[in-house]
DNA sequence: CCATCTTGTAATCATTCGATTACTTCATCC
DNA sequence: GGATGAAGTAATCGAATGATTACAAGATGG
């Protein structure tokens, strides 16, 4: 209804616009997301996210960041504190399921990754896979060959979500058998979720 | 000088388009490359790739199924005919890394494969993975485990190349050990290709 | 109560891009 | 040797896009 005035903080603003911008860019990726759109699932005028932004370039780069800033604390909140039943290992790849699901933060994430040849987007895509490496090995004590493994499955449960080849499962027998073997066990507890 | 004509046969001209269009997608994505820059990159007018192919988006179409084939291609010549030095997963690695030397070829799989919502474009995507995952069962022979390692590390290896963390290795600590504990004592190899 | 700052939009502009049309040039075949 | 078709381009068009400008409306403080 907005019976009142809709006006926010420019702070409140800019949070509810880098959310949307996650979607948006996830699924249509950088060159092919317009601030319009942007602009339109937030809820509000384009010129407005161009100005509180200055530039689309500047409003990836800051996206980028926020869903990093996400992915390290989602690994954070994962790490054990004292007691615990599962391996730091088990944890860390539950928690990274988890934040998936969402398809906006796996795509925004890989998109990133992909302009590393651009000046100004690179450099914060390689900071921010740094900057996962580092947690790795120095919060959750993992040794480089755990690392190693850690972040191939990460990038190959990627590249099936992004595909959707979990989706294929259901009718392609070769699909399923991929699934499987990627996934093992736990195959019928992602596909419930990726067809979510 | 082209002294003469530069008339070729449809055909080879499609390749040629091909060709440079693996490069440019490679370079700036679907929805950041224009046909014409694809155009001037194989050397001829916009219109005319327009006319060949239709479509920017069959271009895009035909440009994956292209380096899908050449990435097929490229491991079945891998594969062991009779006697063998070394294990199956190792030629296969040594031929994966050859053929993502080519930016181009790297980026444009996986821009590919971030299109699997796309209508037109994610089938193709889904298909021609579902194609090496068949060729490593089938034809190399593969067990389930090493499948997944096999996809995992390529993946993982894709995403260095593509952020370009290989580079600041040699400036950053990090990265360097980032470099070290994915590709061990291959380290040197990939760096040098890397940088070339 | 009015001056100032903040939040926000409508209108618009210059580019860029994908696609179409109309045309030219060369080859080939009867 | 002219007709037919293939190879290729120049010119252009409409739509989309990032950005700018000018302006409106609500808050805030003295």
């Amino acid at each position: 209804m907005s019976t009142r005035s809709d006006r926010i903080s420019a702070d409140e603003r800019r949070e509810q616009i880098l959310d949307a911008a996650i979607a948006v860019f996830g699924e249509f990726g950088y060159a092919g997301t317009s601030t319009d759109r942007v602009a339109r699932a937030a809820g509000i005028s384009q010129p407005y996210v161009v100005r509180l932004f200055g530039t689309k370039e500047q409003l990836f780069i800051e996206t980028l960041r926020h869903t990093l800033e996400r992915l390290l604390a989602t690994f954070r909140a994962a790490l054990p504190v004292d007691a615990e039943e599962a391996s730091v290992e088990q944890r860390l790849g539950e928690a990274y399921l988890r934040l998936v699901e969402d398809r906006g933060v796996l795509l925004t994430l890989l998109h990133g990754f992909m302009l590393g040849s651009d000046p100004g987007i690179g450099p914060v895509a390689r900071d921010g896979f740094l900057q996962v490496f580092r947690m790795l090995r120095d919060e959750a004590g993992l040794a480089p060959e755990q690392i190693h493994r850690f972040l191939a499955d990460g990038m190959l449960i990627n590249t099936l979500l992004a595909t959707g080849i979990g989706v294929d499962a259901a009718t392609d027998r070769d699909a399923a058998d991929l699934m499987e073997c990627t996934f093992g066990e736990r195959v019928g507890e992602v596909l419930a979720r990726a067809s979510a």
